[in-house]
RNA sequence: UGGGGCGUAGCCAAGGCGGUAAGGCAACGGACUUUGACUCCGUCAUUCGUAGGUUCGAGUCCUGCCGCCCCAGCCA
């Protein structure tokens, strides 16, 4: 059995093509996705799926901006969608397309369909097009303008490029059926008049095709093989067909639906995510709490990372959400053997060993990544006052708490075991300041007699030399909304905004090795998680956002 | 009796021609551990929405039923 990897549906379908279909063994998809908005991790599976079944089947991938609706398209969302395409690690070539670039062309082919009575320019405006389109079970009735003559609809339809007509005085309709169960059938507006100034085409035009009439076109004379989109295109498949099936575009595409990603813990839907934005829940659309790639990329996921995620996640019919834990599986994973290692305190206790020899300044020797000996190693001062975790310390422990206990052992990472001989608090308080303790000399790490056992190793920064530094907790956006007793309704588990889906911790020590730290790069605080300099982090200021903490078992058994 | 889809474990998801339920995530045990990390080992669907039928044999074929999603933009 060849289970390594699983093929989907429309590999199958592709499969089945090429046997089927001898002389045509090209596969060329395309990604079109609409200048309008930033990209999310639900295009990085669109992405991942168009490019990466070019690559799997030797053939070509496109980049199309779908720009038919000037209204709501802007150059600033072109950029953004490039530097995502580019960052995901896939490559266009020479092939970035706009469907504005086919204008003429898709004029033209109106034109066509009016010469072979297919299309007709009618006067009926949006309301009464819906009211003449009927409801989902009652069939519709044919515009008054339905049967005008050939040359009647050839003069209109050029009046009404060359501006004749005011904006939703006319549009011109494919003739197909009123009365079809297919509302998409029910003749559909092909285009529309709009005085809009265009990104690409300026004031050229004051009619626009619509998506269901340029789309087709676009994939035809790209010479598209496969078109594939999103399962809500379903019920337009037989009007892509009837396009393409009633122009002579040379190329026949075909067009695939799949299954959105849905995500746990997020939302994915171009409107709510403007709305985090603009009403300030977070702080941009690369916010690193956003699922927008921009977001995500900022937040420190490596692009292979993604790739892996978006491969595992499968591609299907069935509506689905995967949960947010898979995504968090895959850039551990990555990381792991990637990410250098490295201390840092986030919430700091103050620790003086009592019998270590003041002023002494010890190296120590640490290797970069025990996964990965090839990264090295680096040295870390170790002094007689130094900073411990706050949560690595506990008064009165629980069980199987295996961190530092007063009169208790722990060994330090990559220095030695101590012992907690005497808390200072906060006489007013009870807050704790600081521990006292007791090195044991004969236990350097890497020294003959350090072989000694305790249960915990902790984490620590020499108090002399660590760096300040802030670093911001990222929780998720969205929690599942706490369910009441009662059932007598459905269980609804609504989403609702996570208010501490961002900590920021400014009192934060940093081994000194970071100071080095360029923004983008990433390490593993150890025994916490993995990390990575933000765009704000600078020489000065360093600032670290979390990618995903690490798994942590012991943190589940509180939670038991 | 509008039309189009979908229903395999907590979450994804494989299962050409009917032959006796892959894999991943999560979870739970255990081993290892100078990261309670990593790694390793083990457990986790007698059953495929449901009820019948065909068959020696059905997740796969047939019929009925149930549930969920999408469609009435001059958006994409």
């Amino acid at each position: 059995m060849n289970n390594f990897t699983p093929r989907n549906f429309i590999q199958n379908i592709i499969d089945e093509d090429l046997r089927q279909n001898k002389e045509v063994k090209r596969i060329h998809t395309r990604f079109p996705p609409e200048p309008n908005g930033y990209l999310h991790i639900g295009h990085a599976k669109s992405i991942c799926l168009n490019f990466g079944l070019a690559a799997e089947y030797g053939g070509l991938c496109n980049l199309r901006y779908d720009d038919t609706n000037p209204s709501k398209e802007d150059l600033e969302y072109v950029d953004s969608i490039e530097t995502d395409v580019k960052w995901l690690g896939f490559d266009w070539e020479d092939r970035k397309y706009y469907a504005s670039n086919y204008f003429e062309k898709m004029y033209e082919s109106a034109e066509e369909l009016i010469r072979a009575g297919k299309a007709y320019v009618c006067d009926l405006n949006a309301e009464e097009i819906r009211e003449y389109r009927g409801t989902l079970k009652e069939p519709g009735k044919e515009s008054p303008y339905r049967n005008r003559t050939i040359e009647e609809n050839l003069a209109l339809f050029r009046s009404m490029r060359v501006g004749e007509f005011a904006d939703g005085s006319r549009t011109l309709r494919a003739k197909i059926e009123m009365a079809s169960p297919n509302l998409n059938m029910r003749d559909p507006v092909l285009y529309r008049i709009l005085r809009a100034t265009h990104h690409r085409t300026g004031d050229k035009w004051c009619i626009y095709p619509m998506y269901d009439y340029a789309h087709p076109i676009s994939d035809a004379l790209e010479g598209i093989t496969h078109s594939i989109c999103t399962l809500e295109f379903e019920d337009h498949r037989p009007l892509y067909d009837w396009v393409v099936d009633n122009l002579d575009l040379g190329c026949k595409p075909q067009q695939i639906e799949f299954a959105r990603l849905n995500l746990t813990n997020t939302v994915m839907s171009k409107r709510k995510l403007r709305e985090l934005v603009e009403q300030g829940y977070v702080e941009g659309w690369d916010d690193p709490r956003m699922p927008t790639i921009s977001g995500i990329r900022r937040r420190g996921y490596t692009p292979e990372s993604i790739r892996d995620f978006c491969e595992r996640i499968g591609v299907a019919k069935a509506n689905s959400e995967v949960d947010i834990s898979l995504l968090e599986h895959c850039i551990r994973e990555d990381l792991n053997t990637k990410a250098p290692r490295v201390m840092a305190v986030l919430r700091p206790l103050k620790v003086i060993i009592d019998n270590y020899p003041e002023g002494q300044v010890e190296e120590l020797s640490a290797e970069n990544n025990p996964e990965n000996l090839e990264m090295g190693s680096r040295k870390l001062p170790f002094t007689r006052e130094i900073y411990i975790e706050q949560e690595d310390f506990m008064e009165n422990p629980p069980k199987k708490f295996f961190r530092l206990t007063p009169g208790k052992e722990v060994r330090l990472k990559h220095a030695y075991i101590i012992k907690c001989e005497r808390v200072v608090k906060d006489e007013k308080t009870g807050e704790i300041l600081e521990l006292h303790c007791t090195y044991d000399p004969q236990t350097r790490s890497g020294s003959e007699q350090s072989g000694r056992k305790v249960k915990g190793t902790l984490h620590w920064v020499s108090a002399q030399h660590a760096l300040q530094a802030e670093v911001r907790l990222y929780d998720y956006l969205y929690t599942k909304a706490e369910e009441g007793q009662d059932d007598n309704d459905s269980n609804e588990a609504e989403m609702v905004l996570n208010p501490h889906s961002l900590a920021r911790l400014t009192t934060c020590l940093v081994e000194p090795g970071l100071k080095e730290a360029k923004q983008g790069d990433r390490f593993q605080f150890m025994r916490q998680g993995y990390f990575c300099a933000d765009l704000d982090s600078t020489e000065d200021k360093l600032v670290f956002n979390r990618i995903v903490s690490l798994r942590d078992s012991w943190a589940k058994q509180g939670k038991k």
